[in-house]
DNA sequence: TTTAAATGCTACTTGTTTATAGTATTTAAC
DNA sequence: GTTAAATACTATAAACAAGTAGCATTTAAA
């Protein structure tokens, strides 16, 4: 899987705003608690917003919440708004399309890892996150 | 887990020669056979040398060969060569060293899922890729 | 001994991703 | 209304990764 940092700067405001769902936060507040450069952050937010995952509010007073249940919102999701389905899926040979067809001599190999990458991705939502540091499975 | 394309090169060159574990190659041969852009295929498999995985013969006639018993070489080692353990450890909101310290609020969701890429990338030897088409396990 | 076929080296070019700058727009407080 | 604090937009810059070009070196065959 590849990784992009945009998508992890994703990952970090997202989780971050899960951590209370109904708040409101300005891109400043959050640059100065997940530590991503202010203007890049501020195009990520109003991408985000663009994809449906929270809203903006414009004007004075106002800022970003959640525009879905953060328990139906997937890893795999922001992954796929930010960087495309293309990149988890793969071919570890970087050949073309391994989801369709499955022909290069490591595609065995790797699968089963591959699998669990994505059943991850798919089973975990954005309300998951800060409960699993009590370890509810 | 961050996979660069000269890391998923490396495996190219790497499993294609592994078919035949004694063979020479050259590489024109390799670049027709497994389609890496034949400059950058000629600096990778001279980096690969370097590294031990294969040795180079210089002069006519010459090529690439195996340096080391393919059975010893393992996934991990070849990621590690060329794009480094830390593209392997990375926490997965980018912040730093996952390995040593594990504070992010993502960490305890991701890690399962991390320790099973770095046991399949540790376990899986060149020897096993073409042995797995088989499906022997 | 000359030539051809191979690798070795290093500088450069191109393409992509990440980051910044500057200005426009929106809206609540005053 | 004016101002201040927020987001929206778009163009550009900087950093990084991937790919190329050109010449030097090595060595076997002719
Ligand atoms: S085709 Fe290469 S990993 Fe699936
Ligand atoms: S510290 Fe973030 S994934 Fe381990």
């Amino acid at each position: 899987m590849n990784l992009s940092k945009t998508s992890k700067y994703a990952f970090r405001i997202l989780s971050h705003m899960a951590k209370d769902e109904k708040a409101l936060y300005s891109a400043q507040q959050l640059h100065k608690e997940i530590d991503v450069p202010e203007k890049y952050l501020r195009r990520l937010l109003t991408d985000l917003s663009k994809h449906g995952f929270i809203k903006s509010i414009q004007g004075r007073q106002g800022g970003f919440t959640f525009n879905r249940d953060i328990n139906q919102i997937t890893l795999l999701e922001i992954v796929d708004a930010i960087d495309g389905l293309d990149s988890i899926n793969e071919c570890i040979l970087g050949y073309e399309s391994c989801a369709f067809s499955h022909s290069c001599p490591m595609h065995n190999i790797w699968e089963e890892t591959k699998q669990k990458t994505i059943k991850t991705l798919t089973d975990t939502t954005l309300s998951d996150i800060h409960k699993s540091i009590v370890g509810v499975n």
